[in-house]
DNA sequence: ACTGGCTCCTGAGGGC
DNA sequence: TGCCCTCAGGAGCCAG
């Protein structure tokens, strides 16, 4: 579910909870989630203190004294800052207790999110390491995205969902991203002109600047920390607009299922 | 080296 | 009302 404004948000929403706090502990209710909840995460945990609260991508970092904690929401996940003392719902797999009573709380039905440990410097870890650079990063361009595209045949949908080559991208944004630039999202990524792709690299920080200034996009169930929606989704053009019309041309807009996913697009504005 | 397909899981919504 | 089918915002892994 979460892409990169809606774990923004969530960062944002938890930062204020949890810096220069004290961590009692964990409670593991499932540990089965993408991967094994470490098995004594609460005994880690004890009397670390919370030093930053970072993102990379999708990626939540929790940084403390000694070590990070990796979060991810997958599909389905959420945080909150409650006491610790709320009774916990089916899916409130995982608390992080915080000294004073509090606990920050990961609901995640789907039970395709994550929390790991790591010690040493979580931009060395497996699942960070090889991520490509933040599209709201100094660093990125649309020229990074040329220069990665070259000889690549794969449609340009699937080539920004590549966390490999650019982090945090997800369905609708990379959906309405492709047609803010313009460009057609079955087009083969490596037959698409330098220009274009400065277009789309534009494209990409205006659209997740936005969607981040309108608390993220809330289809179903996306909360922020403090249980609000998102309203990016009233600012959707294409995603989840199939049959509807375009509001740049007055078109309609498509549905393909593209290796998998749905992309959604228009035909006129897009080429 | 790239690529698409499969997989993990639950819940919502549509058709009958 | 209920059953069955399809689909969903992620992303690692695998065979080809």
């Amino acid at each position: 579910m979460p892409e990169l404004p809606e774990v923004e948000i969530t960062r944002r929403g938890i930062e204020p909870h949890l810096l220069e706090r004290h961590l009692e502990g964990a409670e593991v209710r499932e540990p089965r989630l993408r991967w094994r909840v470490p098995p004594r995460l609460g005994r880690t945990l004890t009397d670390r203190v919370v030093r930053r609260v970072g993102r990379r991508g999708k990626f939540l970092l929790i940084e403390t004294d000694r070590g990070t904690i990796l979060l991810h929401l997958g599909m389905s996940g959420s945080l909150r800052v409650l006491p610790a003392s709320t009774p916990p719902g089916r899916h409130d797999h995982v608390d992080l207790t915080l000294e004073g009573g509090e606990c920050l709380r990961l609901r995640d039905p789907r039970r395709f999110g994550a929390v790991l440990w790591t010690r040493g410097a979580p931009e060395s870890h497996p699942l960070l390491s090889g991520l490509g650079p933040e599209p709201l990063g100094a660093g990125f361009s649309g020229d990074h995205l040329h220069d990665r595209s070259r000889g690549r045949k794969r449609s340009l949908h699937a080539f920004l969902l590549d966390g490999r080559v650019l982090a945090g991208i997800g369905n609708i944004y990379a959906s309405e991203a492709a047609f803010a630039a313009g460009i057609h999202p079955a087009r083969a990524a490596g037959r698409i002109s330098l220009a274009r792709y400065r277009r789309l690299g534009e494209a990409i920080r205006s659209v997740l600047e936005g969607a981040i200034a309108r608390g993220g996009t809330t289809l179903r169930d996306f909360r922020s920390a403090e249980g609000n929606p998102g309203f990016f989704q009233l600012s959707l053009r294409v995603y989840g607009r199939e049959g509807e019309t375009c509001r740049r041309c007055g078109g309609t807009i498509r549905r393909r299922t593209l290796s998998g996913r749905s992309i959604y697009f228009c035909p006129r504005c897009q080429r």
